[in-house]
DNA sequence: CATGATTTTGGTTATATTACCAAATAGCCA
DNA sequence: TGGCTATTTGGTAATATAACCAAAATCATG
């Protein structure tokens, strides 16, 4: 693999690692609906703030939401609405896992 | 969150982590051209057998890929094609990336 | 300015991931 | 069978992630 292909992958994985975690798969999914501030989905998730901030600073920082600040709270919007496109193939992937797995009962 | 809303991230994010790797984002970009054994998959990424097959065998338990023995050799193909969605996309938020490093040069 | 509310940052600990080496397994063929 | 190739499995060490708490930073408001 040369070198420059890695970087690419590299740079891709990035993108993907800042979904791979199920707080942050919830976080997409409900920033596909609107913009929420951190007080919102810290509510809904039931983590420190202190945590989902950092999530949040990982989805960020891998560009697939932004921010900005109103008052003291911070609103978040998902910048890349083309993530929520991944929900459907992920799903085929367990839906055709959950067949299979009826074809050993 | 509900408690099944949970275990369905979960299960999402398992599939997701299975991607979530320079290494392994270049198996499903190579097993989209078509089938390759363990070797030659080993022969371009330039790491060891051993960690080759490890992650090929976390593709495999997500479900993304599949495999079939002939003779010495394991071909592995990809089973869920829809995965290769995902990089556009992916390269879709780098573009942007990268648009938006310009602006402050 | 002091207070309270919201969010981020720093620090620590526990867990997960990854790479490599060595050894085991499986299949082919002389 | 014995040896060769391909692959997987087990073990270990290094690194990366993630959770929580405490403390700092930011902003509105009395």
């Amino acid at each position: 693999m040369k070198k420059e292909d890695t970087r690419r992958f590299e740079a891709q994985s990035q993108i993907i690692k800042a979904l791979a975690h199920p707080t942050r798969l919830f976080i997409a999914e409900e920033l596909g609906k609107g913009e929420r501030c951190v007080c919102e989905l810290t509510g809904m998730i039931g983590a420190d703030t202190s945590t989902v901030s950092k999530h949040l600073f990982i989805m960020k920082n891998a560009g697939i939401i932004e921010c900005e600040k109103r008052g003291t709270n911070m609103y978040y919007t998902l910048k890349m609405k083309c993530v929520l496109s991944f929900f459907s193939c992920v799903n085929q992937v367990l839906q055709k896992k959950a067949a299979e797995q009826l074809q050993f009962v």
